[in-house]
DNA sequence: GACCAGGCACATC
DNA sequence: GATGTGCATGGT
């Protein structure tokens, strides 16, 4: 018998959970720092966002105003370790034009008004995407968002709940119209299933050793 | 030397 | 709306 959507869903939370423990997400000294990496990490291993994040901080400008400041000549060869140096200089600009057009570079007046509205204006920000702007939203402005990503859909399908090309939305509203608005649980249960998609779920048709192997 | 990694924009059909 | 492609480094 198949058990309802918010059920399953919490299970798998609980078996990931009690498998891997808390995986304290995100790494990250400031609600700042999330953001750059958010945007850093995109189709990156997080090691070599790391590295990136480790020379801003050498050289002073992880901060709205160095980095708004900074030339992209500087900046690209900074952030080079992080893959796309060129493509990520703009991003990084482009959201650094936002903020301190829109807000004087004032992260906690950006972060005012409702989540909706918000994510909007992330999404019109070019090179944040959905997850991108999700990360944001969730991890660094505290907001009870869910974070999709490529583990999570891998996951996902091999367990059944959902198609191999599930959309993003589709992906994110069956975590979101199933489990309550929690910030600290939706944190958690997206890191664990990075954690999980990692490890497991991968190319092969079995997960062998898989924690949600018959949940 | 492939293959992959905490995506996104853009072109084309 | 679906599908394909460029972007680039560093670890396995």
């Amino acid at each position: 018998m198949k058990r309802n959507l918010a059920q399953r869903l919490l299970r798998i939370y609980k078996i990931l959970y009690a498998h891997y423990g808390p995986q304290h997400w995100w790494p990250a000294d400031s609600r700042f720092e999330v953001i750059v990496g958010a945007i850093l990490t995109q189709n990156t291993n997080w090691k070599n966002v790391e590295k990136a994040i480790t020379n801003l901080k050498a050289e002073g400008i992880l901060s709205p105003q160095a980095l708004h400041k900074v030339s992209r000549q500087r900046l690209s060869r900074l952030i080079r370790s992080s893959g796309y140096f060129n493509i990520k200089t703009d991003r990084l600009k482009s959201f650094m034009d936002f903020m301190m057009s829109g807000y004087g570079g004032d992260l906690k007046a950006m972060f005012r008004g409702k989540t909706e509205i918000l994510r909007e204006k992330l999404l019109n920000i070019k090179g944040i995407g959905p997850e991108t702007a999700d990360s944001i939203l969730l991890y660094a402005a505290g907001r009870p968002v869910f974070v999709v990503d490529a583990y999570t859909r891998r996951v996902l399908s091999r367990h059944g709940l959902c198609e191999d090309k599930a959309s993003y939305h589709q992906i994110q509203s069956l975590f979101m119209e199933n489990l309550a608005p929690d910030v600290r649980m939706f944190n958690e249960y997206h890191a664990l299933l990075v954690s999980a998609g990692k490890r497991h779920c991968t190319s092969k048709p079995v997960c062998s050793g898989c924690p949600l192997q018959g949940y």
